[in-house]
DNA sequence: CCACTGACTGCAGTCTATGTAGTGATTCAC
DNA sequence: GTGAATCACTACATAGACTGCAGTCAGTGG
């Protein structure tokens, strides 16, 4: 389910970093792990910082060097993904068009939430608890938003001539809105893994058609 | 569902619900005017809920009983109107294209959001702080979000055999991501009222174009 | 071997938010 | 009118998220 020592940062290059980084990591994913665990057996609400830190034998104080909030133990993988849509975006061909772009990024973000969040059920269990905890609901958009400027300023950067600010925001605004509003109902109609990344690939080719 | 909603905006002198009603709202306002005039002293979170109180002359408390969170105390008056969308959708025109009710119904909402905030003097400080204190723009946001079920649900309805429920939400995500991310842009690059609209007008000319 | 960094700890404190038990002013039933 | 019910509001207490500070100690690097 967890899967253990697999890189979930970056390329694996920094995985050398010393004892003292590792042991660091080890800290974070015990904290990480040990959340999902208490979530799922007692509820968001239910679990206090202290239990999580408790279960992952660290001081409450600790929790807090790792994560700035306590609804950031569900999105820890988020930022990787977004690095990927940049990634992507930077790698642009030369005369590549601004809709195959747009759906290579989109494809990796799907792609890696497909890998890393669908098999281990932890995006299942951070759609039914966004759904339910208002506080998680208002930090998960808040990540997107943030991603969403970010990508948005890039893509603004990879084609100045044909995408002003503006059009650049409403276009990932459009492509994140659509993709995790169509995951978002797959999951909850309790399809599998492939049915929701089916699910997401539909939505990112609808608003790739508004791109011609 | 809706609060008794006659009139959330201007002075409704009409509400004579005896005094005990226009105790409670004039508490109410009181709490809110303290709130704004502290906000735009010491800044959003350099407030606390205390202070409000005392300024507002309650007990700390009662700020509790009127709002659900410090933040709301800044959207009291900013429901989103979803109503008008539903009702755009429901009166559909017989043969009238998807891509038309989807503008009209889209419309609707920018238009009533942007009217019914422009005469208020609180809505400028709200859309400066939307736009920089995280907590709200989420909070914001996250209210559009629990409107997108009830319209995909609508629009699915309404075009039983063009939308299957997957594509209806990417449909609706679609549309409110690129409209907010759009408007947030406008917001924080500094636009006046007029231009933050025309960006969202944008936004949705842009998402309409994906449906032929 | 030693200075230094940095992950981690414990504690005291702030602030949001809620539960509980009241009080007093309105409102209602008769 | 008068007693009873209602309800906004209060004071008090508490939970729990989060922070600042002053450390400790293992790991790192010279």
């Amino acid at each position: 389910m967890h899967q253990f020592g697999r890189c979930n940062k970056l390329p694996c290059v920094a995985e050398k970093h010393g004892l003292r980084e590792r042991k660091k990591q080890r800290t974070r994913q015990a904290l990480i792990e040990a959340a999902v665990r208490l979530f799922e057996d007692k509820g968001y609400d239910h679990v206090t910082v202290a239990e999580i830190a408790d279960a992952a034998e660290v001081s409450p104080r600790t929790f807090f060097l790792h994560f700035q909030a306590k609804e950031d133990v569900l999105l820890a993988n988020a930022d990787v993904r977004v690095d990927l849509a940049l990634q992507a975006i930077a790698e642009r061909r030369a005369e590549e068009p601004l809709s195959e772009v747009l759906v290579r990024a989109t494809d990796q973000m799907i792609a890696d939430t497909w890998d890393s969040d669908l098999p281990s059920g932890l995006a299942t269990l951070r759609a039914r608890l966004a759904a339910s905890v208002p506080a998680l609901q208002a930090r998960l958009l808040q990540r997107y938003l943030t991603a969403q400027a970010e990508l948005a300023q890039a893509l603004h950067r990879a084609f100045p001539d044909r995408l002003d600010t503006i059009t650049a925001s409403a276009l990932v605004g459009a492509m994140v809105g659509a993709v995790s509003a169509s995951a978002l109902t797959a999951l909850q109609r309790g399809d599998g893994p492939d049915e929701v990344r089916d699910a997401m690939r539909q939505a990112m080719a609808l608003v790739a058609r508004s791109v011609t």
